[in-house]
DNA sequence: ATTTTTGCTACGATTTCAGTAGCAAGAACA
DNA sequence: TGTTCTTGCTACTGAAATCGTAGCAAAAAT
């Protein structure tokens, strides 16, 4: 009955004993489908199944797990009604991350 | 003898049929250790072992393998003599990627 | 009342990662 | 010259994370 291991900063993560906020994040942006999955709730509010769909099919369980993470970490809510969305600490990390979309196409064309 | 997926702009990835740019970098950047390795890369270069050492003593065989993603991408480079370092243009997306360090902050005393 | 949709949980198969050992090549000594 | 040390990395085994599919209970739609 392993819990899966939730990022907190203070706490020491995987290969930092400090638990310096940034190595926690890092850690935790650094998990599977993490960043994809905050990509994919930029717009609105995504259903379970709408947001498995939107990344490809990942599985139930994965995402579930990312899921709870997230939540416990308030980057991620659960709105009744309307499914999963950012809060707006989520949205400010999102827009941290949004100029990733430019890099990324300069970065493809220089990679042929 | 299966060789690692690398991620490539064009061919499909994890979850992404289309290839966008974008995806592909979320696939790469979503690997364990990558964003703290970028990380780690941020100073002078570093040697293999001493890259080891400051993430926490990870695997070399985990290492290895993504200095090799990394190299492939052109985002981190080897060089003779001094050790692994960022590429002008792996140079230019960890600076994207640096205001995530005061995002951090914020966020850890929200959860405190 | 029946069918669909939704949010998950279970479970075995596969892939990835962790952790340790060790080796070949080069530099630094002696 | 021979020995020791460092460096970059490969090999190997066990542990953990992830995949892929099946399916179930509750709510919504028909």
């Amino acid at each position: 009955m392993t819990k899966s291991q939730k990022p907190v900063p203070g706490r020491r993560v995987r290969g930092s004993a400090t638990g310096r906020p940034v190595m926690v994040l890092l850690d935790l942006l650094g998990r599977r489908w993490v960043l994809r999955i905050l990509w994919e709730l930029r717009g609105p509010p995504l259903t379970f199944r709408a947001l498995q769909a939107a990344c490809g099919g990942l599985s139930p369980s994965v995402l579930n797990a990312r899921l709870a993470e997230l939540r416990d970490s308030l980057i991620v809510e659960q709105r009744p009604d309307e499914g999963y969305a950012l809060t707006r600490q989520g949205r400010e990390l999102l827009t941290q991350l949004a100029p990733l979309t430019a890099w990324s196409e300069k970065w493809a064309k220089s990679l042929g």
